[in-house]
DNA sequence: ATGACATTGTTGCGCGGTCAACTATTCCCG
DNA sequence: CGGGAATAGTTGACCGCGCAACAATGTCAT
């Protein structure tokens, strides 16, 4: 077993750093889309990811791997979204397994209504204390990150 | 009301790549924890917490706050931890509404046991990943968010 | 064509977390 | 001192999520 090499003075504060402002950052962030606009941060980006899709519609699954979420998250998920009338169920006809969650207009009209909330919360919280060499390297290394965590 | 400032193509990429490589990342330490060593990362955090603090203990709201937790989260997650042996509960001497939650010879094996995998992980997950260069930025960077988001 | 295997979405279960309410205690100011 | 306000920790009710099991459907080699 080889010698665990600790994390140093610097690697200690960077990580403390980065875990703590990720935990405040998402915070404020839910509590603002919460309060603003009675959507969770979670169920916002399902609407996001909805909106961005060909036809405002996704399988199930494919929901399911953008959203980072297991399967049944986001049975539940669409399920309190088709309740609130902003995304609706449709059967997919190529595979009668198969599911599509597509967005309604009222949820497309909540979506534009809490967005620029969230992003002004988005900017006052993370990108009003990036440098733009910050930016190009956080961008830079949790690409990569992203790219070794998920292949 | 103010124009909304979108983000742009880069800001667009940096934050998400940060969201979900932040996402994967910490799922992947959690179940490094859980499978090598029976602890979940939130859990095995506070066991850090209290290994540091003076005398392996701290008071149930100071580790509500370094936390970044809820006091009824601490509270049934030190019962938990007490249920395995790895804390006790000690009644503070100078305020008799006040608790100690204390790290136990068990807690500070089942710790000591677990830190090497866990930062192997970090490491591999992580740092292996960042320039010294991309680390100093986003310890700088998050260091900033942390204190505008806790002043 | 057919049978083994994979995949899709849903569900029951349990876990861990927050919020609000509560009791006990301490603080503080008139 | 005395009494209202603040604080500490716990608890009950509730919520969202993951895991494993499940039925339904699709895939594919033979």
């Amino acid at each position: 077993m080889a010698e665990t090499r600790w994390l140093d003075d610097d690697e200690q504060a960077t990580w403390r750093a980065y875990l703590e402002g990720t935990r405040l950052l998402i915070h404020a962030l839910d509590r603002q889309l919460e309060t603003d606009s009675g959507v969770s941060f979670a169920d916002y980006e399902l609407l996001v990811l909805l909106s961005e899709a060909p036809g405002h519609r996704l399988r199930m699954r494919d929901l399911a791997d953008a959203s980072f979420t297991s399967r049944s998250g986001v049975t539940r998920a669409v399920t309190r979204l088709e309740d609130a009338g902003w995304v609706r169920r449709v059967e997919c006809d190529d595979d009668r397994r198969g599911m599509h969650a597509e967005l309604t207009e009222a949820g497309a009209a909540k979506l534009a209504a809490a967005a620029p909330g969230h992003v002004g919360a988005v900017r006052e919280h993370m990108f009003d204390h990036l440098s733009q060499a910050e930016q190009a390297h956080i961008r830079e290394a949790y690409t990569r990150m992203r790219a070794h965590l998920r292949p």
